[in-house]
DNA sequence: CCCGTAGTGTTGACCCGTCAACATTATAAT
DNA sequence: ATTATAATGTTGACGGGTCAACACTACGGG
């Protein structure tokens, strides 16, 4: 399609690393950090992994929920959320109770451990958040997120039309049933 | 559509989507598809993993190196490296000679099966990163890479002041000897 | 020259995320 | 009602990335 090539080619500034300029190399990189940053503080202040931090906002902001809610809207991976819940059950970070209306759901609730452990690394986490915030110039804010719902969006895009392409309707890691 | 969001300095008000406006979740999920879709287009066009197709543009670009060298410029960990290169020469893709200058290093160097892999595999990955270039608009594209550096800058700087606050003079990560 | 320090690369252990298969239950179609 | 299809959640298997310990080598200062 396109041919315009938008990589720094006139300029042969070859001291910056060829890899440097892939999109994926660098929110890979950049993943990595972010995330060891995240282990570290989680792991410090309340003995939680990413994940499980995630269920926590999740649970705090929805209040209660099930397991496949939570795989729709963030888009995490069912069998990585039934363990991470699993975990935070026996640690007693959350409970469950089955569903009357729906015997495959198990509505989720926050403990007042789990709570606690939340409010414990809460500011941390939004400290962290704001340095991050802090080092961008507001335009660069503004971007940001169009930024990754953008890319998002094209990855989502190649990956329908390479499927239609074969004439398959595979749902590509969850597709939620319905956009809310 | 409809993301409209203040960026919260101070109180946080989260109105919407709780998570999707965390720039370490975003950044998580993002790297999840694009890895995805990488490990699909490697692996059909020229059974590579990411990290290996990154080992090969390493190579492609500097010619021959060391595997230190490619942990410093691309900060991959080095044992992940070291098992990477490994697979790469048993595969053939890869040839590595003892330098004599220095008993440590293996100087590392392309073989023609690790150049026609390469081959095979970079009009597809190149047209998936124009793909993603194409629904950006230039402004966003000028601003994406600067986004990365600072916020991988961000990152650095938060580690080297907590470490500093500790008094401990560790090395995060893979820190290079010299700032190139 | 020797010794402490630092760079290089390997390895084992471990955890996390991904994928597929599965049992169970709900929903839609006929 | 019966049947097919879809959704929910669990589990096993697997691969990849991270971390730390290690051996080996290089190098600089006493």
């Amino acid at each position: 399609m396109n041919k315009k090539l938008a990589f720094r080619r006139g300029k042969p500034r070859m001291d910056s690393p060829p890899l440097d300029q892939m999109i994926s190399f660098r929110v890979s990189r950049l993943q990595s950090k972010l995330n060891a940053q995240a282990i570290k503080i989680l792991k410090e202040h309340a003995d939680l992994t990413p994940t499980q931090w995630r269920v926590l906002v999740m649970l705090e902001t929805l209040g209660e929920c099930t397991s496949s809610e939570i795989a729709r809207t963030t888009q995490l991976d069912k069998g990585l959320l039934s363990r991470t819940i699993k975990g935070m059950m026996q640690h007693r970070l959350i409970k469950g109770q089955p569903s009357k209306a729906n015997k495959r759901h198990m509505l989720l609730r926050l403990t007042d451990a789990g709570r606690d452990a939340y409010e414990r690394a809460r500011p941390y986490m939004q400290e962290r958040h704001e340095l991050l915030l802090d080092n961008l110039s507001a335009r660069e804010r503004r971007t940001m997120f169009d930024l990754f719902d953008k890319l998002e969006e094209s990855i989502g895009g190649a990956e329908a039309r390479a499927e239609e392409a074969k004439g398959v309707d595979t749902a590509i890691n969850q597709r939620p049933p319905k956009f809310i």
